[in-house]
DNA sequence: AAATGTATTGAAATCGGTTGCATACTTCTA
DNA sequence: TAGAAGTATGCAACCGATTTCAATACATTT
């Protein structure tokens, strides 16, 4: 193997101190100027490339950012990740990537990983199972800042960037309430996520103040993939009077579940108004094109790494220790799905 | 700032040196069993954490592999990182990821970073505007393994892991060709990119063996984004004769075609069959489904991590030095929007 | 019993950058 | 011009795990 070049090659072409040569590399004020330059071009002459693992190990710090997810491959995360590694990239950090593939040993596994790799900062969406957070603790103890984005934890002395679930969802019923639907039913992922359960409030509190009684029946819990649809339309279409609203936590299942409406030959919007969520790619390409709730991913991604980094470079850990809650703004977007000309 | 656990203290605290509690740890057959329980042991009391810091320092190799993608918010993208994250993590490497965001110069910052952060292996899907791989020169001075997928340079003296995109855009033309299609018209992207050229190979080899006079007029490039689609259709409709027949490099921009034809009336398939690429979610969602090209996008993620893993642990190196192509099996998939009953 | 071989363990150097403290050298003030 | 105050540089000790080279302990062979 080739010899590297260190600061010690450099020291000796210049006739100094290894000292100073760090010193001029990491810009120091103590260093004439003179002498900088002179460092800087020996150490591009010589190619001179710094070994992040002895200063990390002196410094004790990574300069990257660990990122766990539920799953890569989804539009959503996909696009939160893109922010986040733009302003990551901006201030000189590294990704550390991985997937909890929404389950809690892998996310605990996980967490291990990126705690060994001695990550500056973590954040987390949370797994679909998971209902503690005592895997994070070792963080906390090191005074490692955790930041929650989209799934937080219930327990509130973690920062989270969030939207207003609750908000969202009861804005999209007062929707269809508008639009004359009688029956409204809600479609969503696992209750332990805040995420859905957030929504299934604003659910009931939409019924609620529009004089709405709210049944359980009208609740349904559904891994909301792909083909998810049949399923959802299969029960819906059972019940009794048919249900002429139906807010989706997620486009692809809203898309899917359109497909099976069209399938069995329901009208939408005139027979059943539909609501999805997240404003994918997909809800501008079905037809009718869904209505949906807009969610500011990528600015997520942005924010969520912002108020990280912000907190690690300021010495004021404070400011985010006191934080809880940071929520973005999302949006009702009103598509041909769910409008109806009654 | 808490003191960390080291082998020392473990050292100290079973009496033992430093020297057998990291051979302990690290599962090196020459000690005792006894002797490396009881370390373990201890080791766990005392919560200790290995420093990766001082290995790589010391052992010259940082445990992670770099991935740098054109987009982290694509479809396709995504799910091939998902495939390289599950490989990795089983193999016990952190994943580093950054995007090029279609920039030549990002990509070479990116790689920059990634060599600096000493990555045991990069693995590289090529932004659209590279149109050189000096960049990756220290890789391969340093005989670093730099694996490409999806978008491989032209070069060939390295390995890339693929599918053969001219066979897919031969069998796709073939079939429109089948399906009576007179004149077919091939959007792509920016032809710098092999995956591109390749495709317009393709359709020009089933042109020709089918008796068809290649016309660079049916030739249209663009992004192919969400957008594209009215671009891409104002074009077509101005030709005359009018196309029956459209390839579309990709899914998105072939549902974006599929509204804005259909927004002017023009039948799909019958006044035009069309055929996208990717077999993402979105062509299974619109109406008609469209025909596409099944992409291995997750498989294509496993097979380039593995073989870049396999190559490390092996010292063999020379497999993958000596393997330039790795192609994996890609399908036409024909749905409704290029099926015609002429 | 001596010699040879093998299994365990240790001392000390090393990876390369950072930093507290000390020292040399300027510049400024009285 | 002496002494204070400030600037520029260097020495040497880290950070924590790995590894080479040797040393010991123990078992086996002759």
């Amino acid at each position: 193997m080739k010899k590297e070049i260190t600061i010690y090659d450099i020291a000796a072409n210049v006739g100094l101190s290894p000292t100073t040569v760090s010193r001029a590399l990491s810009n120091h004020p103590r260093v004439k100027d003179v002498t900088r330059n002179k460092i800087l071009h020996a150490a591009k002459d010589l190619g001179y490339q710094s070994n992040i693992f002895a200063s990390s190990l002196r410094k004790r710090r990574s300069n990257s950012i660990g990122v766990i997810v539920p799953k890569l491959n989804s539009a959503f995360q996909s696009s939160v990740l893109a922010g986040m590694e733009k302003i990551a990239t901006q201030a000189g950090y590294n990704l550390i990537i991985s997937q909890s593939v929404e389950s809690l040993d892998k996310e605990i596994s996980n967490t291990n990983i990126m705690f060994n790799s001695r990550v500056d900062g973590l954040l987390v969406s949370k797994a679909g199972t998971t209902d503690n957070i005592e895997h994070f603790q070792p963080f906390f103890q090191k005074n490692i800042p955790v930041l929650f984005f989209d799934r937080v934890p219930e327990n509130n002395h973690c920062t989270g960037v969030v939207i207003n679930n609750t908000q969202a969802i009861y804005d999209a019923t007062a929707h269809l309430i508008k639009q004359g639907c009688k029956r409204i039913v809600h479609v969503l992922g696992n209750l332990q996520i805040n995420v859905y359960a957030d929504r299934l409030k604003g659910y009931k509190y939409a019924l609620m103040d529009h004089g709405f009684v709210f049944d359980s029946a009208n609740v349904i819990t559904d891994e909301l993939d792909e083909d998810s649809g049949e399923r959802i339309v299969e029960k819906i279409l059972k019940l009794h009077p048919r249900p002429d609203g139906l807010l989706i936590s997620n486009d692809t299942s809203a898309a899917s579940c359109l497909m099976a409406l069209k399938k069995r030959g329901v009208k939408v919007p005139e027979d059943m108004a539909i609501v999805g969520f997240n404003n994918d790619l997909i809800s501008r390409m079905v037809e009718p094109n869904l209505s949906t709730i807009n969610y500011p991913s990528y600015h997520m991604g942005e924010v969520a790494m912002k108020n990280l980094i912000n907190h690690l470079d300021d010495e004021n850990q404070e400011i985010l220790q006191k934080t809880n809650t940071i929520t973005l703004r999302s949006a009702l977007i009103i598509r041909e799905s769910s409008q109806r000309t009654t």
